[in-house]
DNA sequence: AACTTGTTTATAAACAGGACC
DNA sequence: ACGGTCCTGTTTATAAACAAG
C-alpha cells in the first residue's frame, strides 16, 4: 500500500481507428461481417460496422448517416470524425443520423428519431447564447441510447426520471463482501459517479455523506478495496468542478450538493447499464430491494434499493473529451442547426482589448470537429478565441 | 528521487492569530512596539501592529482603519477579519483604510489614497454585473502596495506597466549554477508565476516556451533543482484555470497564452520583491542587464534582463483563499460600494428551477467575510446559492 | 519514433472552520 | 473554556494517460 499515486487507467481515451482516411471505406482493421456494400447509391460511402453515409438528396452540405443497430458507437464516431475531417475546419456539413435500418427508404421517414432527443436539447439550447454548438454531447448521448438497442422506451422518459425509487436493475445475488466480480473499479470518473448519485435523487441534491453512500452502495469497489483517499477525491471533484454547486438548506444547517442545471447531462447509472440478463424488459422492475450489506449506520434502509453495479454490466462512458464528436443536426429540428466546426462565424462581441498582435483570431489550428464550448463568460466576456473552453461535464454512452 | 509526490509546503495558509476575538485590542501575541494607544477617540479600538479602527463619524456602518506604515499586512487582515466577524454574517460594515499616518486628522483627508487603486478598480467593475462584490482582492493588492512602504510611486503606474523592458531589480551577482541561495523554491504558486510571466510582456501574451523560459530565468530553482515534471505542472495550470486563455496568431501557426482581462490581477514579479538592498529607489534602475546563464538556445539575448529572484527578497503572496479578506470601500468612490458579507442581498435573477426543498437559499452558514465570487454565469445562469464561486485568481501582496 | 503542446483525471496533501466530545 | 478529533470544503502540487501535430 501507499503506492506512488499514479493515475490508474480507468478511462482510456480511445484511439481513433481512422487517421485521416480521406475516402477509405474499410481500410483499417477488421471490417467485420457487416461490410455489406449493398444498396448504396452512387454517392454513398461505407464505413466499418455497416455504417453508410451519403449526401442528403435535397439539403445541401448534409450527410445522411445510416447506422445499423449492431454498430458500435465507436465506429459511428470514427465514421463521423473521418467525414468531418474531410471537410476541413471550414467544412459546413451537417449530419442526419438514422438508426437501425439498412433500407434507404427510411431516410425519408425522418420523424423517427426526432422525438426523444428533443426534450434534452430543449433545455440545453437555452444556454447557448454565445455559442450554439455546445451540445454535440446530447446527440451522442441519444446515439448511445439508440445503439443500446434493447432498451426501447425504458430509461429515457424525459430525462428527469423520478428515479431514486426505481433503479431498474436486476442483479440480486448478494455480494458477500470481497473482491473480484463486483468489487472491480467502475469505468466511470468521479465526476460521472457524482452525477449518477445526485441525479438519482428526485430533488437532485445530496449531502456529501449521501454521495459517499450512494457510490459505495452502487460500486462496492469503493467500500471494499479503494483506499480511503477516494473520499478526498470526491470532495476534490465537488469543489473543483463548476458543475457541482453547493446549496444550503433554508435554515442554514445542511449543505447539499447540486448540479448546475445547464450543465446537467442528466446522467444516471441505469443509462449505462447493459441489460445483461434480460435485454428486453421495457418497464422498470420497480424496487428490486436488495438488502445490501450496509455496514455503516445509515438510518432505516427505507425502500431504497442500492443495487450495486455488477460485473461488466456497465457500459463505459465516453470520456468527456468530446473532441471527436460531430455536431449533429437533428432532422426535424430547424431550430437546432449545428454546422460543423465553424467557431469563427459566431458573433464574438468586441470586448477584447488585449493590446496587440495576435489577439483575437479565433482560428482553430487544430481541427476540432466539435469544439468544446465553455458556456460561460469565457467567450462572451473576453471575446477571445473560441478555440476551446470547458468541456461538457460528462460523457455520452458507448454501446457494447 | 521519484519520491511520492506529496504536496510541498510552499504556500502555507496562514492561521489567523485572531480567533473570534470580540473586542480584544491586543490579546494574542506580541503587540510589538507599536502598541501606542495614543489619541484614540472613545470609539476607537486598537489592534496589533498599531492598527486602529473606529466608527466613521458620519457614514453609518463604516469603520475607519488607520494602518501604520510599519504594520504587517497580516495584522491588517487579522484586524479586519476580527472586526468583520464581530458584525456577523449579516453585518453591514464597510471599511475605509487609511495608510501610514497616526493622526486622526488624516481621516478627513480621504483623497490621499483614492487615486491609484481607482485605475484597477475601474476595469474590474465593468464585469461585475451579477455580483458587485468580487474584488476585495484589488483593494488588498493596493493594501499590499501601500504596506510595502518604500516603493512610493514605483511599481504602480496604472497596472498596465509596460514592464518587460524594465524589471526594476538590483541583484546582479551572477549565480553560478548551483543551489542554495538562489535555487530555493519560490513561494509562489504556478498560477502566480505564470501570471508574473505573462504580465511581464507588454502585449500580455506568451507562448508556452516563453513561459518556461521566463520562469527558469527568474526562478533558478526550476532550471536547477526542480524535477522535469514542473513543466507538466505549468501546462496543467494553463489548461485548468479559466484565467489562462489560449489564443492563436492570425495565421494560426502559433498559440499564445493570455490572461482573461477581467481576471487579471496584473501581478508582476516586481510587485512582490522586497527592496532588500536599497529600499528607497523610487525609479526603476532600467535594464539591469544581467547576462544570466541561459543554457537553452533562446534566440538573441536581446535587451531582456531576466534577473532571477534572489534569496528572500520575494514577499510571499497571500494565498488565493480570499476568505479572510474584507470588502473595502474606498473613500471617494461612491460607485464602488462593498458591503461586507451579504451575498444574499444581491439580485439573483429567478432562473433556479431546482425542483424541491432546500433549493436556493443563499444562506451562508460559514461566515465568509468576503465571499469568493465567480464572475461567470455560475451565479447569473444558475441563480443558485451565491455561497461560493471561483476565487479571485491570484493573491495580494503580503508585506514583510 | 521522439518530442511538444494541450486536456483531463487521479491522488495526496495542506489548511480552514465547524461540530462534537 | 479548552483541548482533540473528525468532517466538510477549498486549493495546490504532482503524475499520468492520451491526443494531435
Ligand atoms: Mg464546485
Ligand atoms: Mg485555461
Amino acid at each position: 500500500m501507499r503506492e506512488s499515486p499514479r493515475r490508474p487507467i480507468i478511462l482510456k481515451r480511445r484511439k481513433l481507428p481512422f487517421q485521416k482516411s480521406e475516402s477509405d471505406a474499410g481500410g483499417d482493421e477488421a471490417d467485420g461481417p457487416l461490410r455489406k456494400t449493398t444498396l448504396t447509391p452512387s454517392t454513398a460511402r461505407c464505413f466499418p460496422d455497416g455504417i453508410r453515409m451519403m449526401d442528403h438528396p435535397t439539403i445541401p452540405d448534409t450527410q445522411v448517416v445510416v447506422i445499423p443497430k449492431a454498430a458500435d458507437l465507436q465506429s459511428v464516431i470514427s465514421a463521423l470524425t473521418a467525414k468531418g475531417k474531410e471537410c476541413g475546419p471550414q467544412g459546413r456539413n451537417k449530419f442526419i443520423l438514422l438508426s437501425g435500418s439498412t433500407s434507404l427508404e427510411e431516410e425519408k421517414a425522418l420523424g423517427c428519431l426526432s422525438t426523444k432527443p428533443r426534450d434534452e436539447l430543449e433545455k440545453v439550447k437555452k444556454e447557448t447564447e454565445c455559442f450554439p454548438l455546445d451540445d454535440s454531447l446530447t446527440n451522442i448521448q441519444w446515439l448511445g441510447k439508440m445503439s443500446s438497442d434493447g432498451l426501447g422506451s425504458e430509461s429515457n422518459q424525459k430525462c428527469t426520471k423520478e428515479d431514486n425509487p426505481s433503479d431498474c436493475h436486476q442483479q440480486s445475488k448478494a455480494p458477500e463482501k470481497e473482491k473480484d466480480p463486483l468489487s472491480e473499479r467502475p469505468p466511470y470518473s468521479y465526476m460521472a459517479m457524482i452525477q449518477f448519485a445526485i441525479n438519482s435523487k428526485k430533488n437532485r441534491h445530496m449531502t456529501l455523506k449521501e454521495i459517499y453512500n450512494w457510490i459505495e452502495d452502487h460500486f462496492p469497489f469503493f467500500r471494499n478495496v479503494a483506499k480511503p483517499g477516494w473520499k478526498n477525491s470526491i470532495r476534490h471533484n465537488l469543489s473543483l468542478h463548476d458543475m457541482f454547486v453547493r446549496e444550503t438548506s433554508p435554515d442554514g444547517k445542511i449543505s447539499y450538493w447540486t448540479i448546475r442545471p445547464e450543465a446537467n447531462r442528466c446522467l444516471t447509472l441505469d443509462q449505462v447499464y447493459k441489460p445483461l440478463v434480460d435485454p428486453v424488459t421495457p418497464t422498470c422492475p420497480q424496487i428490486t430491494q436488495v438488502g445490501f450489506n450496509q455496514q455503516q449506520k445509515r438510518g432505516p434502509p427505507e425502500l431504497k434499493k442500492a443495487i450495486p453495479a455488477t460485473e461488466r454490466k456497465m457500459k463505459p462512458l465516453l470520456p468527456r473529451t468530446d473532441s471527436y464528436l460531430i455536431p449533429i443536426q437533428l432532422p426535424l429540428g430547424q431550430s437546432l442547426f449545428l454546422p460543423s466546426s465553424s467557431p469563427a462565424t459566431l458573433a464574438t462581441p468586441p470586448h477584447a482589448q488585449s493590446s496587440s498582435t495576435p489577439s483575437s483570431s479565433s482560428a482553430s489550428k487544430r481541427v476540432r470537429i466539435a469544439p468544446k464550448v465553455k458556456p460561460t463568460l469565457h467567450l462572451r466576456r473576453a471575446g477571445l478565441t473560441c478555440r476551446q473552453a470547458t468541456p461538457i461535464p460528462t460523457a455520452p454512452i458507448m454501446s457494447k
